[in-house]
RNA sequence: GGGCGCGUAGCUCAGUGGGAGAGCGCUCGCCUCACACGCGAGAGGUCGCUGGUUCGAACCCAGCCGCGCCCACCA
């Protein structure tokens, strides 16, 4: 699993991990994901590309934080006793202890990744590369400093970006409150959910077009409580139709309320402070109080004072922090964001040109949309844990350093420096791990051999959290896109179709899914299960790569142990080769056996897992097994070479075809196949040998096998006992050896009248059979018959039928006449 | 508010213009010397509803009903 960084990136197959947290667990979207990036990697390495699969982990600055925090807290600690440089170490120690784990889990996964090359987010060289990104951006004066409008999550005590926000669906309470214009006996009536914020009002907004209140525009209300003044603007973000029309305006506490501010350059006043409690801005009587406490001061002081026009149920959307799950507070704050429309430029292009082709193609649109309407990024986080951004204030003389290292004194006045507090958004070193990963900035081999990257298996969740993102600096950066390929998978519910949810309890532990089932159950399981769209969690799926790993392996005990001869000499012994057998039954299973490999890898390239792996399975379940191995065990008894050399060439190739979804089971029966000469993962894949492929054979080996299944439901029917062998008479020829022996009939030159026929079959009479259930057996078919005979008749009687419908339907359709009419004719005798 | 998707056998899902499929579950018969995590044979579906296009519709079009997801600054 670990290649050679030699030569160009075409002849490679890389694939670098999304990178689990290391604060998590694996979970059911990690176990799909990682089993459709380890089918795809174990093919193309098999196929002798170099091929490297990069695993790693993000540090997860909230994430991470938050676990240690809560470590802390059950000392009876708080990070900020321990101060900054302590917690740090503290949070180091944690991941040193902690932060293998799900390493290991992937291990047990059988994720065949680079386990030497894996890298962390915050690591010696990453950390080079995240700053290298951050300077480079900075000089290209993408990367400012300003104070706007953040998602404040209180949980975290930190901003979030817009993508960490999730809206929920809550009933709050509407109230509508009088603010008295000024000298005047008028009052306009705004609505709000949150009252609190009224302190940190500034303006009262209608619609320019709004007649009622044209007169109003360009005089003042006086603000409740606090007495400010507040000036009337016209503005069209106003909807005249809601409530009373007219809306308070907190530039501090509301996004909408920002914009407006900004356009009209209004006085922006924070009430509600990052500790989620009222500032000394909200005025002595509510400073202090949390958020929530101040509301209900509000509502209370306004009731007093006769100023609260109406309270009423309202249920609308409200953001909410996507990491704490707490409400998110609104408010300005002093951060560094990154433009990125024009870094989006590119990203566009590469996708409209399908250098980057994303799979399922309704997704491109999604994205592009998405780009084209990009907006700036909050890139600080206010963390301890993560990438400190490398920007130094020197206090004396005002200066803003931002360097790769940091630089001892202010190069301006030589005056001591302090760096900044914040760190980056965890994001921002997620987005460049196809090439950090790498080496980059280095120009190291593994980028030169590895970069661009083959695909990335997503769920559609962090398409614009990550994927885009990725594409974004790769093109910037290491000069290419990420990755040629996105594949974007579908999403695995509970079984009661709910989301899984730690929160819910609805989450299913794919551990213990491969503790019951084995890793390569759950991992055929869910290539099975999964698709384009959402799909429920199946345990028969699973159940499904269970049986089918136990069949493998008794299928191939039976193969093995009497192929070929007594197996006394250690393996390697004598080598599977192309065999060319003469009977048809081996061309045919020779032929169906080339037919799956062409068609299951032609799914696998195109990331139909579901279909390839259930093509793989009933391959090998029906016909190898169910019909070729009960048609030649006579042979294979004997050890008959030419089924010998058949069952062992179509072994191997099978176990080749499947390490890629079961690598365990496969590699493991692998060792006792005589054609071992190492390693399965490393072994060759198959490629589809045409001139294997045989239509004379699988329609001779076809007919044999319908008159088989034929004469068993016949057998069934008339309810002859399940041992006894029935005597039979074919004319025109006896059918193929197995059919006789597989249906339990015997054939016989003569032997009296036939008490039935299925198909060239006569069935004679024997004692074990019921002759009053014969008859109704054939009355039943005949009927089947006579509707068959009539439909086909129908059709064929339409004139615009047989006039417009090409020529081959109709053709068809006459024959199916010909063959129904026939037999009806036989069985009317 | 905009966008995307789904509704097919009891369950979970394939099928996207020419006679309805899989796995599980169910019924019947089998401990047949690889496998009972197995073998053989079956039952089970007006393909959400209503119209339309077509010689022909689960499949294409329109409308309706039900469900899900994503995006979005109406207090």
């Amino acid at each position: 699993f670990h290649p050679d960084a030699e030569g160009a990136g075409g002849e490679s197959f890389s694939v670098a991990i999304p990178p689990p947290n290391v604060t998590g667990a694996l979970h059911m979207g990690h176990a799909l994901n990682g089993s459709m990036q380890d089918a795809l990697v174990r093919m193309n390495r098999m196929r002798g590309r170099k091929a490297l699969w990069t695993l790693g982990t993000d540090h997860a600055g909230i994430a991470t934080q938050a676990v240690v925090e809560k470590e802390l807290r059950t000392e009876g600690k708080t990070r900020q006793e321990l101060g900054r440089e302590a917690f740090v170490e503290r949070v180091w120690a944690w991941k040193d202890e902690y932060g293998s784990r799900i390493v290991e889990q992937y291990k047990r996964l059988g994720a065949s990744c680079d386990y030497e090359r894996e890298r962390f987010t915050l690591d010696e060289g990453y950390v080079k590369a995240v700053y290298r990104v951050f300077k480079q951006l900075f000089d290209k004066g993408y990367i400012y400093r300003d104070n706007y409008m953040v998602n404040w999550d209180p949980g975290s005590h930190s901003a979030i970006s817009d993508l960490e926000v999730e809206n929920r669906e809550v009933e709050d309470t509407l109230y509508s409150i009088d603010y008295p214009v000024e000298g005047s006996d008028r009052v306009l009536t705004v609505a709000t959910v949150r009252p609190e914020t009224m302190l940190a009002d500034t303006a009262v907004a209608v619609n320019p077009d709004d007649e009622r209140y044209a007169d109003l525009v360009g005089q003042h209300c006086v603000l409740p409580l606090v007495g400010r003044r507040l000036p009337v603007i016209a503005d069209e973000h106003v909807d005249p139709e809601f409530g009373t029309g007219a809306l308070k305006i907190t530039p501090g506490h509301d996004p909408n309320d920002f914009e407006i501010g900004r356009v009209h350059g209004l006085e922006e006043i924070g009430a509600i402070g990052p500790d989620g409690r009222m500032t000394e801005e909200a005025g002595e009587r509510f400073a202090g109080l949390t958020a929530a406490e101040a509301q209900g001061a509000v509502v209370a002081a306004l009731r007093e004072e006769g100023r609260l026009r109406a309270e009423e149920p309202y249920v609308h959307s409200v953001p909410f922090s996507h990491r704490s799950g707490e409400r998110i507070e609104p408010l300005i704050s002093l951060q560094w964001f990154c433009r990125m429309d024009e870094l989006a430029k590119p990203a566009i292009e590469a996708v409209e040109r399908d250098e980057v082709r994303i799979t399922p193609p309704q997704w491109k649109r999604v994205y592009l949309e998405w780009m084209r309407e990009i907006r700036p990024w909050c890139v600080s986080r206010q963390l301890w844990w993560g990438h400190r951004i490398p920007v130094w204030y020197c206090d004396a003389c005002q200066e803003t350093i931002v360097a790769e290292q940091a630089p001892e004194r202010c190069g301006a006045c030589d005056g001591p420096l302090r760096q900044e507090e914040d760190v980056l958004d965890t994001w921002f070193s997620s987005a460049i791990w196809p090439f950090a990963t790498l080496g980059w900035p280095d120009d190291t081999p593994e980028l030169r051999s590895f970069y661009p990257t083959s695909f990335l298996t997503t769920a559609r969740e962090i398409l614009f959290l990550w994927v885009a993102r990725m594409i974004m600096t790769g093109i910037e950066f290491a000069g290419d896109v990420p990755f040629r390929d996105v594949y974007v998978h579908s999403v695995i519910q509970a079984r009661d179709g709910r989301r899984m949810s730690k929160s819910l309890g609805t989450g299913i532990d794919p551990l213990e899914e491969i503790d019951r089932h084995g890793a390569d159950a759950l991992r055929f399981g869910l290539l099975a299960m999964s698709s384009t769209q959402d799909v429920r969690y199946s345990d028969a799926k699973v159940q499904q790569g269970r049986d089918l790993a136990n069949k493998l392996w008794n299928a191939s005990r039976l193969i093995l142990l009497n192929a070929d001869g007594p197996k006394t000499e250690t393996y390697p012994r004598k080598s599977a080769h192309r065999p060319q057998p003469s009977r048809p039954e081996d061309r045919w299973i020779l032929s169906r056996l080339e037919r799956t490999i062409g068609s299951v890898t032609a799914k696998l390239e195109s990331y139909d897992f579901a279909h390839a792996t259930t093509e793989a399975y009933s391959f090998f379940w029906s016909e190898l097994c169910d019909w070729y191995l009960e048609i030649v065990k006579p042979r294979l008894y004997e050890q008959e070479e030419e089924v010998s050399a058949t069952l062992l060439w179509a072994l191997e190739r099978v176990l080749a075809l499947l390490h890629p979804i079961m690598p365990f089971v496969t590699e493991e029966i692998w060792r006792y196949h005589p054609a071992n000469n190492g390693h399965l993962a490393i072994h060759s894949f198959p490629e589809a040998d045409e001139s294997l492929i045989d239509p004379e054979a699988e329609a001779r080996v076809g007919e044999g096998i319908e008159l088989t299944q034929r004469l068993r439901a016949w057998r069934d029917l008339v309810e002859a006992p399940a041992a006894t062998v029935l005597p039979a008479r074919a004319d025109g020829g006896e059918p193929q050896e197995f059919v006789g022996r597989l249906a339990r009939f015997e054939f016989v030159a003569d032997g009296g009248d036939p008490i039935a026929a299925v198909g060239p079959v006569k069935v004679l009479a024997s004692a074990e059979i019921d002759g009053e259930a014969v008859r109704s057996r054939l009355e039943a078919r005949r009927e089947e018959l006579r509707s068959e005979v009539a439909r086909a008749e129908g059709k064929l009687s339409n004139e615009k039928f047989v006039a417009r419908a090409p020529a081959e339907v109709v053709e068809e359709e006459r024959e199916k006449l010909e063959r129904y009419r026939a037999e009806l004719e036989e069985l009317s005798e």
